[in-house]
DNA sequence: CCTACCGATCGGTAGG
DNA sequence: CCTACCGATCGGTAGG
């Protein structure tokens, strides 16, 4: 075993009090995220756990943060590659499904739950949420407006409201999953999604 | 002043309570619910809110009750009059809408927001509300069915994929209002469901 | 319905 | 990173 810093230990314990941070708050909330559980969860002392970052809102921020590179390099990362527009986005409502249908954290998607439990929670957590919320949405718009610009989307589609219906089946299907866990949702929101594209969606495999 | 049996005052602080603890819910989550924090709200001892039901976890399935009371007075009373098959089914897609625009609870939709809360959490509240989809589910199917066999709707329609595509339009409806606080959202699920159904759905007055 | 109280757990701090 | 500890609040009970 080669030896470890110090400041290499301390970046490893806090990625992994981050990411098990994420996992607990899938399913219990953000809110409901406790210190003393966390720390027992991962063989530390109440102290310790929170020491790297001084109290319980900023681990929440910082959860939400580590929870928001996951969610990027699972959805947009992989389709990065395709062309800008209508492939893109067809391809993102793909792994977007793939990563709704995949047990990433064990209470779905965070993103989805802490949209939900904060929507109402004014505070450094509810902004920050609705800036990831924004950009996911300013992201989809992009490429739907390059997809109407490249004749791909019919001329009189309008950006807003095809990223406000793909949304509204991405939560139908988390709700559809989680709640009444049934997985003929996916192929429910494929066809939705793909009726409003002109193209096939599919989460690849 | 007429006077009051000790019967009829109890029910009223029951009702009290239910009302006040589905409003305190719709924010804070009916995990988040405390019996002190609802005890000081009605100005009551936390040994006095608590009596009428015993545990936390009653208290918690008597406010589920509730609310669902409220949502189907809302929602299905209003259009009970109308033509059962399309005509209902569009009806209910408005007031579905007005519901969710309107400040019934200071959190937005109660059921919206428990079915995300609970969707993973295992326990008698999760079935409840769990049952309460599935009844608001088949309700909504029913109408389909139905508009399919009066020839309303096309004769290929998928009832499965249409309550799948009307449902997903009241979530994301519920995520532009409360996280987006995106007013432009009312016309926007009303265009979806409307073009979903082939007639226009409007929020009654 | 109340007061008074229980053990457990909360977020967080002192000191090392 | 730890132990030891703080005041506050949790759900719930005893007794009236």
């Amino acid at each position: 075993m080669s030896p470890r810093s110090s400041l290499a230990d301390a970046a490893r314990t806090r990625a992994a009090i981050l990411a098990h941070g994420a996992a607990v708050a899938s399913v219990e909330g953000l809110a409901g995220l406790t210190i003393g559980r966390l720390a027992a969860d991962l063989g530390m002392s109440k102290s310790g756990l929170l020491g790297p970052f001084g109290n319980k809102e900023t681990l929440q921020l910082q959860v939400v943060e580590a929870a928001a590179d996951v969610f990027w390099r699972e959805i947009w990362e992989p389709v990065a590659d395709r062309p800008a527009g209508l492939p893109r986005l067809a391809a993102v409502c793909g792994s977007w499904v793939r990563h709704l249908a995949r047990p990433v954290y064990p209470g779905g998607c965070f993103f989805i739950a802490a949209a939900s439990e904060f929507d109402d929670r004014p505070g450094p957590v509810r902004d920050l949420v609705l800036g990831y919320a924004d950009r996911w949405h300013r992201e989809l718009r992009g490429q739907a407006l390059r997809a109407v610009a490249d004749g791909d989307l019919p001329a009189d589609t309008d950006p807003e409201q095809l990223v406000f219906e793909l949304t509204g089946l991405a939560l139908a299907l988390h709700q559809a999953l989680r709640l009444r866990q049934d997985a003929g949702a996916v192929p429910r929101a494929c066809q939705g999604m793909g009726r409003l594209l002109g193209v096939p969606v599919r989460p690849p495999a």
